[in-house]
DNA sequence: TTAGTATCTGCGTATGCATGCAGATACTAA
DNA sequence: TTAGTATCTGCATGCATACGCAGATACTAA
């Protein structure tokens, strides 16, 4: 394959952290996430299930899969006038489940933000 | 004990849902990604020299750098006139290291758009 | 004084959400 | 069979909000 840039465990090139970026910005979406956690469930889902599950609209709702399904992290089968959304690997899932334990590492810590400066008068 | 919203399913509280949100809108950004990259590899820094090295101003760095102080992925140790910035944990990076992996996965598979609008076809 | 850091403000861009509408498909009645 | 209707999905628009960046300012330590 394509391994001239593989830098993977040194630095990575600027152009991949681009790519990490918006793969992270695609997942830092509330609804999104629960998408993504709801298909984990499910398996596959059509939109208006989705809709229900995470609590939007379902035009709302076909915007995020379209997202998802542009970074291929959904796969899209159709049936009747129903599309059946599913998770294309546990990439997703797993980067989702490694942001909830950090939350809840934080949360253990106390997240009281600690100003470094006299705050104000 | 209080009962939560898992009632039924499995899947983590929606309140912590928005907490991971909030974590992986933290590391959507490329600078802080370049940051964290950064720390993983020096150390410690302080923000002239990390505002150096992702090719950013100071001020700008060091509000980057205290959002990540404020979600305790970062520690923070003076030093005369300088504040030498440090990693809490490797949760960050892992993070970070995860969506590479996905993107690069991606990128792997066909064409992830840099940017979400795609030209028409 | 200088060097280093932190905070504030304005500007431009991006994002999420709700609304409305259009195309596609399934179902029912005659 | 055809005609009509309902449902589902996807796309475009407008609005409100949040974000990143650059500049200027304030504060601290040597």
């Amino acid at each position: 394959m394509h391994a001239d840039t593989n830098d993977a465990r040194r630095q990575p090139s600027w152009e991949c952290v681009d790519l990490a970026a918006e793969v992270l910005s695609l997942l830092s979406d509330p609804t999104r996430i629960r998408i993504v956690l709801a298909l984990h469930h499910d398996e596959e889902l059509p939109v208006n299930a989705l809709a229900e599950l995470v609590g939007k609209k379902p035009s709302g709702v076909s915007q995020h899969l379209a997202r998802l399904r542009m970074a291929r992290m959904v796969t899209t089968r159709q049936e009747g006038t129903s599309v059946l959304y599913r998770l294309t690997d546990e990439h997703a899932v797993a980067l989702v489940v490694e942001a909830i334990r950090q939350a809840e590492h934080a949360v253990a810590n106390g997240q009281i933000p600690p100003h470094h400066h006299t705050p104000r008068s």
